[in-house]
DNA sequence: CTTGACCTTCCAGCGACTGGAAGCCCTATC
DNA sequence: GATAGGGCTTCCAGTCGCTGGAAGGTCAAG
């Protein structure tokens, strides 16, 4: 199949099939006389494969790792995991900053009394509690 | 002041006064004869306004909003309460985001035994629940 | 007079795409 | 046969907010 139907298949758009053939994560099974990127199963496969793991929001890298985990028969399902809770924790580390931010943020938004007003709260707590 | 005062006074590095000086966010109130950046009280009182606003994950245009509201001494408070606030919601969506990450990618880091044995539920989902 | 810290500019790269231009291929219709 | 349309190809540029580095000018101290 060309491209598109591969697209189709794989929730990926076209051009993001050819970013990560870029980035050596999927070759195409072959180039028809056309120049066409020929697509068997196996790469819409692998390109479903990636498409789940970019969603759950593995890097590029992660997604070659585990990739290659994938194909190793004889891998040991902690090497994957150890990918996976690293990611989680990246996960969980982010959730606590923006969770830190919600909580200084939302606390000047309540603080602002927001009318037609210039004195504000929030601009007061940038300027540094003094203006 | 030269750049690398107002980077110590302002917690900016050099290289970011810089950059905001290209994205019109800051100009140094003159050059000197050797053409240093040289910048005033109210320069560096400008750059931390900078610092505090994207440490709250403002983005550079909403910087520059804000910046101009700040510096508008007939704003409405209304108005930069709305920029904080839609800030805000972007911060929430963001942590639902995440949170949802984390549950999905929690249930599978538990349910893999993560040992040297190669069956794995983690590369079984993403392969698509079939292996 | 040299050393070293500081400053200048410009260019490149990060991550993971995304948009667009220029051009070839293929099919269908007139 | 001409034309229109869709899909495919490549390559280049842009996104966001910096950050690193190269090449060079400036300045104060020893």
């Amino acid at each position: 199949m060309n491209i598109g139907e591969a697209a189709a298949l794989s929730g990926l758009p076209a051009k993001t099939i050819r970013y990560y053939e870029e980035a050596g994560l999927v070759t195409p099974a072959a180039r028809g006389e056309n120049g066409y990127r020929r697509y068997s199963e196996k790469d819409v496969h692998r390109l479903r494969f990636l498409q789940r793991a970019r969603s759950l929001g593995f890097s590029i890298q992660e997604c070659r790792e585990l990739l290659s985990l994938y194909e190793d028969k004889d891998r040991a399902s902690a090497d994957v995991k150890a990918i996976a809770r690293h990611h989680l924790q990246d996960i969980e580390r982010k959730i606590a900053e923006l969770e830190s931010l919600r909580g200084l943020l939302g606390d000047l938004v309540a603080r602002c009394h927001g009318d037609d007003r210039p004195d504000c709260p929030i601009l007061q707590d940038l300027a540094g509690q003094d203006g």
